[in-house]
DNA sequence: CTCAATCTTGACAAAAAAGTAATGATTTGC
DNA sequence: GCAAATCATTACTTTTTTGTCAAGATTGAG
């Protein structure tokens, strides 16, 4: 259960953007420095961006990068679910193992451990925007303290029955 | 952001013993057909299981595998832990970035997410055991339910600032 | 119109993860 | 003590994920 490096990196490249001024893009050159990542690997994560309506390039001298909307209103479960490749909707459909049925399917108790834990980190990331990414870290932290504060309590709750 | 195969299995295996009965235990060939997995890749899920304490291992005819603890107490973040190979501690170290100072460490807005979202996953499978999920489906999905209510709130909450 | 800067795209290569195979060690039953 | 059943361990193969390369397409400047 962690983040793949494309989820990371793609998010990376994303806040990059989001630090910017209305007027100003970002090359692919220029991104890929700021992360420290190569060129080519910045471009194949914009594209994937790109396609999924994230940001709009323009090409030719002074073109590059920019943000489609604002970045208060990119929320992190949708550029997540774009970078993560595959969805959980298909998770036992792509099971590999050598029963014909799989045995992922029908009454078992680790699926809804599966989709339950997926969905608390949707709604985990569905409250958190590229805008409140941008910044240094102990102000990012700050958000997510509301969060941590209220898992704890989840905790407690369910200790009591 | 999802379970590799190696978690998912190793706690399937887990969960077959927890199955059993007190006298009972299971073998192999057993464990990999119950969860239609090949005898060597159970070998080496019950290898990592029994190094890290979770299951007791006879050898001989009539040995098996059986849990070292009740499963009741037996959480999943314990599990996990020991299945996922590698720590969110070390996130920042395994860099594979070609500059020289990692962009990782230091003052950005990204890694508070990354941790962040570690300890509300940790948090939420903190709360099960081993013991909850076996059983049909129904029951286990109704021990989530308290988890996503409560997140669900949490998301409210957090909109009314 | 032509060139340079830039994004686009698909094929390919490298690395990591997952899974398999083979050999060795331990225990039990006879 | 010997054979069968079982786990333990390491090396290897396959698959998936990451990352790179190279050729193409589009745009703006002069």
């Amino acid at each position: 259960m962690k983040i793949s490096a494309q989820e990371e990196y793609g998010l990376r490249c994303l806040v990059q953007l989001a630090t910017l001024e209305a007027s100003e893009s970002l090359t692919l050159p220029q991104i890929a420095e700021r992360e420290g990542i190569s060129q080519a690997n910045a471009g194949k994560l914009m594209w994937l961006l790109n396609k999924a309506g994230f940001v709009q390039a323009t090409r030719g001298t002074k073109g590059g990068y920019v943000l489609s909307r604002p970045a208060s209103e990119i929320h992190l479960n949708e550029v997540i679910k774009i970078l993560d490749a595959d969805e959980i909707g298909n998770h036992c459909e792509s099971y590999t193992g050598v029963l014909d049925s799989c045995v992922h399917k029908g009454d078992c108790g680790i699926r809804p451990v599966i989709v339950g834990l997926h969905e608390i980190v949707q709604e985990a990331l569905s409250q958190i925007t590229l805008a409140q990414l941008v910044g240094d870290e102990a102000k990012v932290d700050a958000t997510f303290h509301q969060i941590k504060k209220f898992e704890r309590k989840l905790g407690q709750e369910n200790l009591r029955h």
